[in-house]
DNA sequence: ACCATTACTGACTGAATAGTCATTAAGATA
DNA sequence: TATCTTAATGACTATTCAGTCAGTAATGGT
């Protein structure tokens, strides 16, 4: 073999294990960007450095591939999340700004926001889909808060409260955050900042939570 | 003429000044419960009872109609309801609830509800039209909440508040019920009852600001 | 070094749809 | 009633894109 030769890159590697991810985090940015129905999926297959044809090795169509992204991108984050939620000895005001806080540390700041803001654009066009994550996703969520405000209630540290439309209201403006950063974030609005934000957020639910 | 004849109906009928919102209307509908880009024009002409080429006879483009409904829809609806507001002269607490209330009845409950959800998903796609959203609806939207703050502020009434971020956290649980009921409700999930929501809302918020 | 396996490619097809325009008919005018 | 204007139609075109598959080349085994 010639020196020279050996200077040649192969065109493309076989990364079979790689590829399923590196594809779903490609198509989940340009859905979150375009939309699900404006994206092509050779826009997809280019990000992730690969070709139209490798991503239905993977994916058995655009469809699919969105239910992955959606099934497997949150769900196991959230295992987690709960866990540490329901470990927690301190206040329940603390708790509560604990919530939000890790909420958005571990979700909230990273691409996975992305699917609250594509679910709630989609769930019109995949209804089986969207009650999926409505239950494995919105009503676990809420349920956590749920968990956290009865607890408050029970301690005599909050005023009873109403447990069904509550939960709703304390996680309304991070959810509003995370749809912010992207939509109008991305078209030179004025931008907000997110600890400043929070911290506004908690010390208020909280204010009126407090007897 | 024959008795027979006149039974007959006409095929179509002129109705040039109807036309153009009817259309709006029709594709505002479908626009927001599948999307802009997976909305088909001849669907939206259906609608609107319709063929697709009168649809072209009013709007140069599927683009141009997307703008005419976002322009031409909220946009009128907000100067009468800041009118309202500014002219009101009870104490802030009130205030608030009632522009939450306002809101909700002049706006959220109505179908113009669906143009947030529309700029949201779409704002990547449309950023000069992202552009002008934000800065006559959204900007002007939190303005009165920032305004109503600012009079609690200076009346004694409310204690001292951040005013950037504050008037976001106000309305994003109305936005977010606006939100929820274009999309999951649509899809089985479990109702909310949005009089009991925004009476939490208000309740907690106001309890939040006050001194 | 050669072969066998298979991950990957990219040109191709068929379906869907934005946008056009020659034709039709509603309904105003005289 | 006959004529004229123009609102409305719907078949058509050009393009875009999801999904396919025969061929190519990377890589592990011998």
């Amino acid at each position: 073999m010639s020196v020279l030769a050996k200077v040649i890159e192969p065109r493309w590697e076989r990364r079979k294990d790689a590829r399923p991810s590196e594809l779903a985090s490609a198509a989940l940015e340009l859905f979150v960007e375009r939309g699900f129905a404006a994206t092509r999926l050779d826009d997809v297959a280019k990000r992730a450095g690969v070709s139209k044809g490798t991503l239905y090795l993977y994916f058995d169509s655009k469809d699919e591939l969105f239910k992955a992204i959606v099934r497997e991108g949150i769900v196991p984050r959230f295992v987690e999340f709960e866990e540490r939620m329901r470990s927690y000895e301190g206040s329940s005001a603390d708790l509560m700004r604990l919530l939000v806080k890790t909420w958005w540390q571990k979700i909230g700041a990273t691409k996975l926001a992305g699917i609250s803001k594509l679910m709630i654009s989609e769930a019109g066009n995949f209804p089986e889909l969207a009650k999926f994550y409505h239950d494995e996703v919105i009503v676990r969520g809420l349920a956590i808060f749920k968990v956290a405000i009865q607890r408050g209630i029970d301690s005599g540290e909050f005023r009873p409260m109403e447990l069904e439309h509550t939960p709703h209201i304390c996680a309304a403006p991070v959810l509003m955050l995370m749809l912010w950063r992207n939509s109008f974030d991305l078209c030179g609005a004025q931008g907000m900042d997110p600890e400043t934000y929070l911290d506004i957020h908690t010390d208020l639910l909280v204010r009126g939570l407090l007897k």
